[in-house]
RNA sequence: GGGCACGUAGAUCAGCGGAAGAUCGCUGCUUUCGCAAAGCAGAGGUCGGGGGUUCAAAUCCCCCCGUGUCCA
């Protein structure tokens, strides 16, 4: 970054210098002497013991004095966002407070909520979770405090100079900061494609904060200004209140009477990490995640056991849930939220803690296994096991050498062993379908306009030809509703042709016609909408809403819509859930939604500004992931389910007719699928499987309630009949074998030896079993040569050990040229077709008179 | 989304290229007034599914499904 951009008026005007620090060599701004910038590792703590503001702040004191001071000059406070970022999909968590208004505020699409504006944002970031509790200072959940300024080139707010204006006045004026102990140390900023210069925010020894300053694009054509530029700081709250205590490390002043009730029965190091993942915990199971082994439920259940294993330590230390209960009750003070809901919560956290000791009841066995194997062939347990262990049981080094007998140490680079395992892997690259390709309209046609949020019922339009190409058709304006939003397209006509397909592409609708295109730019055509399509469409849109707010309503607010697909013959809903639904949950959903179904509830579609829905109904509205744009389009159910949604739909409950379940299936952990039907094909799926009944009713011959018996009578007969052929297979082959060894014709005696030889044609599977009939009694051998089809077999049987059943078999090989072998008791061979098999059989009977 | 482990009798698992096993449970008999227990006998298996390699696959290879787990 050029130092000019750091080259600040507020500077000069304020008389800071620019000096290089001495230990890292950056460049910093500075009231004060310092010869090096205020932040470790430069600097040693200098505020331990020696508090760097004017007096003690509690988290509640320095979020108000810090938002406070913010609103004096001119910034609205604006109220948290989740720490579940579900109006995003490139990242699971709101990790910084400029996450809440990335990427529609930053890109200039929307509006920030207020300008300039001030937030204290509760954060989750995993990737330091392993100094929690040790470096003093990191947490999984912390709060980001800013200050946003977002400029456009009609409309600045304020920049560099104002920015740091403000930080130094909130530092000094507001906590009482000593000037000329603060140092802004030059750094340069690079994110999601944009970067800018910043300014890091030191002060004995400690970084208090980040002040970005977004102002340039990267792309492959290189850096170029972006049009809006931005504001973005971010304050640890923590931080503050550390600063402004002195203590030794953070977590007493931040975590308070919570984490003095822990170090009772806790190490100040471990009751640390429990009060930190308690408080994150709070957040993110409030704010919608349930714990499961993949995605972003992962981390809650890494936060849970990580937890579980520091309290299992210490028999006295508090269960789980009363530590997070306790430290939701803290957090409720300032965000209410975090208090509602118990009961769910409880509910969920105690089947994902029984799922942790069922994974180590299960995981007991196989260690104890492992290690008795290991000690018989003389080995013993290794580093290399444990990390096997945790890697695919989930049982963490601690606990697994305390279920075996013989444990090696622990090794203290432990996690990053685990790590090097994963790291290791070469990720294969699959290969993707690519996906059927839309043909190329020139920019300068116009966009279509789409009308069938007008009135879902209007079918039939005239409209004018833009564009065509092939079989695709671009019109000025359309009802037909294209594929999206988990819901099929629409079919009709254009003309008389018929329409098969309809896709969005950029600000187009495409229509793909059944045959080639006959219109001309200009064409004026009449479109008309296949009505049944379009209405069980609507009817399982309208369906999957209610189902999602039943779903809630009955199972919880955990509950969130992973995904969803409308098709005509059904319609499914994936939801996050931590255990089956029961028989009798899924019995109380359907009585519920088919209820407001009956009541006949308004569903108002309507569009409404993003800051003002969210602000109205909540981050729920994002049920079926990160919506674009400025304007949502809001689907509201009276007083039962509000969601931003883009399908169309009825426009009263009723309509919808009836809802069937129809299947319910685990779809992955934490996942739950429902599938069901409305309207019309409700009734005939219902009908379809009544009459699947009746038929099969029918074909047993019993009534329809008795189908479950006729089922049972008819398996024990097919037993019954296998039964009796396997039996009479074997009398066949007892027959065959009684008749072999007492013919002298097949049958001869060498000693002690009885040889039994055969040319007799059966499948493999009766060969054998023939030769096990004739080597029950000890000293006997069978010599079975079989033609079938495409090859020649031979098979020695042997009961008698001097006379070894493969190597009677090498003897015969070279006589037919067949490959096979076997062991003392059984060996097998095949010869190509017409392969002389006497000849080998008599090879081996020579062999087994002589053996 | 990726890696790893696992899937064999109703249950828990062994076997890991050569003729499907153990323990518990189940059925019958012996014993008992009955129960429990013991003894004897027996039933119960598409070895998750589908391909392939091999004379021969539960066992080796590939794909899929399910479960668990770790990582992002």
């Amino acid at each position: 970054m050029d130092p000019s951009e750091y080259d600040l008026a507020y500077f000069h005007r304020e008389g800071f210098q620019r000096r290089t620090c001495t230990e890292c060599g950056s460049a910093f701004w500075t009231l004060g002497d310092h010869t090096r910038c205020q932040e470790a590792p430069c600097a040693p703590y200098a505020f331990i013991g020696r508090p760097g503001f004017r007096r003690p702040y509690t988290p509640h004191e320095a979020r108000e004095a810090y938002l406070g001071y913010f609103e004096r000059h001119g910034h609205t406070r604006v109220r948290r966002y989740p720490t579940v970022a579900r109006w995003r999909n490139d990242v699971f968590f709101t990790q910084a407070s400029i996450y809440d208004f990335q990427p529609w505020v930053t890109s200039g699409a929307i509006p920030p909520p207020a300008n300039p504006l001030t937030i204290s944002q509760p954060c989750l970031r995993f990737i330091d979770i392993d100094e929690v509790g040790i470096s003093g200072r990191h947490f999984t959940e912390f709060e980001m405090m800013a200050h946003h300024a977002f400029n456009r080139p009609d409309h600045e707010v304020y920049f560099k100079d104002r920015c740091v204006e403000l930080c130094q006045g909130v530092l000094v004026g507001e906590f009482g900061a000593d000037a000329r102990g603060i140092t802004y140390k030059e750094e340069t900023w690079e994110g999601g494609g944009n970067l800018g210069p910043s300014l890091s925010v030191g002060l004995a020894g400690l970084e208090l904060g980040t002040l970005v300053f977004m102002e340039y694009v990267r792309d492959p054509a290189g850096i170029r200004p972006m049009p809006l530029t931005v504001v973005d700081t971010g304050y640890g709250l923590e931080r503050f209140v550390w600063m402004s205590h002195g203590t030794k490390s953070a977590y007493e002043p931040v975590f308070g009477a919570a984490y003095e009730e822990l170090r009772q029965t806790l190490a100040p190091r471990d009751a640390a990490i429990v009060i930190d993942h308690a408080r994150a915990l709070s957040f993110m199971l409030t704010d919608g995640i349930v714990p499961s082994n993949s995605k972003e439920g992962y981390f809650a259940r890494l936060l849970i056991r990580r937890a579980l294993r520091v309290l299992s330590k210490v028999p006295e230390a508090p269960d789980l849930i009363s530590v997070i209960e306790r430290v939701a009750r803290e957090i409720a003070r300032e965000y209410p939220e975090i208090g509602t809901h118990r009961d769910d919560r409880d509910r969920l956290l105690t089947a994902e803690i029984e799922r942790y000791s069922e994974a180590l009841e299960r995981a007991r066995p196989i260690l104890q296994r492992q290690e008795e194997r290991l000690a018989a062939s003389g080995g013993r347990v290794t580093e290399e096991n444990l990390v096997e262990w945790y890697d695919s049981l989930g049982v963490p080094p601690e606990v697994a050498v305390s279920l075996i007998s013989n444990p090696p140490k622990v090794p203290d680079d432990f996690y990053s062993k685990v790590a090097t395992r994963h790291e290791q892997e070469t990720p294969t690259g699959d290969y993707v379908e690519p996906a059927e390709s839309l043909p190329e309209i020139s920019a300068n046609v116009p966009p279509t306009e789409v009308l069938y949020y007008l009135d879902p019922y209007t079918l039939a339009f005239d409209a004018h030809v833009l564009w065509t190409d092939g079989a695709f058709v671009v019109l000025d304006r359309t009802y037909f509703y294209p594929t999206g939003g988990g819901q099929v397209h629409d079919t009709g006509h254009l003309g008389e042709l018929g329409v098969t397909d309809v896709h969005r592409k950029g600000p187009w609708v495409l229509h793909r016609l059944d045959a080639p295109s006959p219109f001309h730019a200009g064409d004026r055509v009449h479109g008309k909408i296949d009505r049944a399509r379009r209405v069980q469409l609507m009817q399982h849109h309208t369906a999957t809403h209610l189902l999602n707010g039943a779903l809630r309503e009955t199972l919880g607010p955990h509950v969130w819509q992973a995904g969803a697909f409308k098709g005509t013959e059904a319609a499914r809903i994936d939801i996050t859930h931590y255990r089956p639904l029961s028989r009798d949950e899924l019995r109380r959903v359907e009585r519920r939604v088919n209820e407001i179904v009956r009541e006949d509830r308004p569903v108002k579609s309507y569009f409404e500004s993003r800051n003002e829905a969210e602000r109205r109904f909540g981050f729920t509205l994002y049920q079926g992931g990160a919506v674009p744009g400025k304007e949502l389009r809001i689907v509201d159910i009276g007083d039962f389910d509000v969601e931003a949604c883009g399908g169309t739909h009825c426009t009263h409950t009723s309509e919808v007719g009836a809802i069937a379940l129809l299947g319910v299936e685990r779809i992955q952990d934490g996942i739950v699928r429902l599938t069901y039907a409305s309207g019309e094909r409700a009734l005939d799926i219902r009908d379809e499987h009544e009459e699947v009944l009746r038929e099969a009713a029918r074909r047993l011959h019993v009534p329809l309630e008795k189908i479950p018996d006729g089922i049972d009578r008819l398996l024990s007969e097919v037993e019954a009949s296998r039964r009796a052929e396997k039996g009479r297979r074997g009398d066949d082959l007892r027959a065959i074998a009684d008749r072999l060894s007492t013919d002298p014709g097949n049958s001869e005696t060498a000693g002690s030896r009885t040889i039994v030889h055969a040319r007799i044609d059966l499948d493999r599977n009766e060969l054998m079993e023939l030769s096990r009939l004739l080597t029950r009694l000890p000293g006997r051998v069978a010599l079975l040569a079989s033609e079938r089809e495409d090859q020649g077999t031979l098979f020695v049987g042997s009961s008698d050990p001097t006379a070894a059943a493969d190597a009677l078999l090498r003897l015969a090989l070279p006589a037919f040229e067949g490959r096979g072998g076997g062991n003392r008791s059984a060996a097998t061979a095949v010869g190509e077709p017409g392969a002389p098999l006497e000849a080998a059989l008599e090879a081996a009977r020579r062999g087994a008179r002589d053996a």
